[in-house]
DNA sequence: GAAAATCTGTTGAATTTTCAACAAACGGAG
DNA sequence: CTCCGTTTGTTGAAAATTCAACAGATTTTC
């Protein structure tokens, strides 16, 4: 477990919770390691949304497949990242939503009920936990503003400009590395993957981004 | 006070919280009730984002001016719903969204800082609030989440019934009315409106839905 | 109750996106 | 290093969306 330390450290679930108490803490809420190989799922549609997850190594897609098998890429999960909390929080029967591993990577599955629910030996964890919990909701829900104003943009242009002028205030820096290949990117940004590639190109003639594979340069 | 009774009974963020109690615990932390006539603007984007907003009487939308001066609703709250209350957890330093008021509605305003962080009364409240702060950001996550489904659709057919589907499910019943005129539903769906009427019809016209005005129903 | 303002449905043209198909570039496995 | 599967960029045709304009219907205001 200690090897994880420094991903969990930097969760926003345990932010105040000391190295000390933070593995008793874990034992106390039953929480256990598992690892995905690339493409594998983590959660499925459909499964009850009892568990969250953490992301210790690697990195997760939130995924959403629709009636005619269309993709949407939700957001990109990477280490210390927590996800499906909503759904567990919300007390949802089924999840959906699907969550795959991008890479190989090791999660920790806690079930919610007992980070929202005292527990028999009433250790003194929950309120802290609660409230961190409450701030990581209040993120996530802007982090879906985030995704919204993007795809709210009605063409391929502004959505794509939208997305790396968000990733490059995140980041304070205009020149960045995005998660996504261009299919990724396009199911992401709910457009064309042809489409956005020839974008792309034409952002690059006219001068205004710069970009190789996966890393992008606003100029 | 006593008339926003049942309106802040039936909060998420009061539940579970006495009706004796209530009062006492509103003065302490300072909530005060303002009105607006329609078309008043409750928050301007931009601005600090200390209060949270709770709905009296009446009902506002939550929207968002881009660039080019095109508005997009991201949603329309009623009476008891919390709303802004993500931006203000997350102390945000400006909001990114702006609250209209869609009819003349009362609004409660408490600042946020009072809910998150104990008072020097120390009254008791606290941990119940922070509780169902949590639990009300869940299920304003899932509601972008179901407002990132709809808007990822790529036709403005499949984003109609996406829509359609969504509040007939919500409301358990397949004839239903919604608090959209037909610019405003376009700006939700963010489609162009006069495409919106013409697949309206085509709709009406193939007997998949029946509508009259902004009452729908799903055949 | 009449006039003014707003909302809705309809049209056709212009623009944009999607779709399908292909070839070049890339990356990993052996 | 070579082969093979995957990713990316490009193209043109088909489909869908946006835009602008207008007229009829509805609602609001005085």
């Amino acid at each position: 477990m200690k090897k994880y330390l420094k991903a969990l450290q930097n969760c926003s679930l345990f932010r105040g919770i000391a190295e000390e108490s933070l593995f008793t803490m874990l034992t106390c809420l039953g929480a256990r390691v598992e690892s995905f190989d690339k493409k594998y799922t983590v959660f499925a549609e459909g499964s009850p949304a009892r568990y969250i997850g953490i992301v210790l190594s690697g990195s997760v897609q939130i995924v959403q497949i629709d009636y005619y098998g269309n993709r949407s890429i939700l957001s990109h999960m990477k280490e210390s990242d927590v996800f499906a909390e909503a759904f567990a929080c919300a007390e949802m029967t089924s999840l959906p939503i699907s969550v795959v591993a991008n890479e190989p990577s090791e999660i920790m599955l806690i079930e919610c009920s007992h980070i929202l629910h005292t527990c028999s030996n009433s250790c003194g964890f929950h309120q802290q936990l609660i409230f961190n919990m409450m701030k990581d909701l209040a993120s996530k829900t802007i982090l879906f503003h985030q995704k919204i104003e993007v795809v709210s943009q009605r063409t391929t242009r502004d959505k794509i400009m939208t997305y790396l002028s968000q990733e490059a205030k995140k980041r304070g820096c205009n020149s960045f590395d995005i998660p996504y290949d261009r299919q990724a990117l396009a199911d992401y940004l709910e457009i064309d993957r042809s489409g956005l590639s020839a974008e792309i190109g034409k952002l690059k003639k006219e001068g205004i981004i710069e970009s190789h594979k996966n890393h992008f340069e606003l100029l």
